[in-house]
DNA sequence: GGAATGACATTTA
DNA sequence: CTAAATGCCATTC
């Protein structure tokens, strides 16, 4: 791979993302867009391949990450793994969407 | 250095 | 509202 060297102070695309999702309050939840949003990017899609990689599902609650159409997206552990924690949370779902979820949405201001 | 991939978004039909 | 097509960005091979 062509890896630049690790020289760099600033935190990788996926680092930031974990903080970001730290950040979330419980039982509430974000969309990968509005994350993008907080970075200054549109690479909504690289959001969620840094979850993807989740290095650290324990640290970062990956779960509270769900499309900007309200659905629920996709989960590492599973799309039902995903909603279990959600509901736990206090976060209601319905059919793979996620109820009132633009009150539920935590922007990152 | 370039092609392919993905836990997405937006627009159009 | 649902479904399909197109675009986007960063990362990985």
């Amino acid at each position: 791979m062509k890896s630049k060297n690790i020289k760099n102070n600033h935190l990788s695309f996926n680092e930031q993302c974990y903080a970001l999702l730290m950040k979330i309050p419980k039982g509430k939840i974000t969309t990968y867009k509005a994350l993008a949003n907080a970075l200054n990017t549109k690479a909504y899609q690289a959001v969620g391949n840094a979850m993807a990689n989740n290095p650290n599902p324990i640290n970062v609650p990956c779960h509270r990450v769900v499309n900007s159409n309200g659905a629920i997206g996709n989960y590492a552990f599973g799309i039902e793994r995903k909603i279990d924690l959600l509901e736990s949370e206090g976060v209601s779902t319905e059919n793979g969407k996620i109820v009132a979820f633009k009150k539920l949405l935590f922007t990152f201001n």
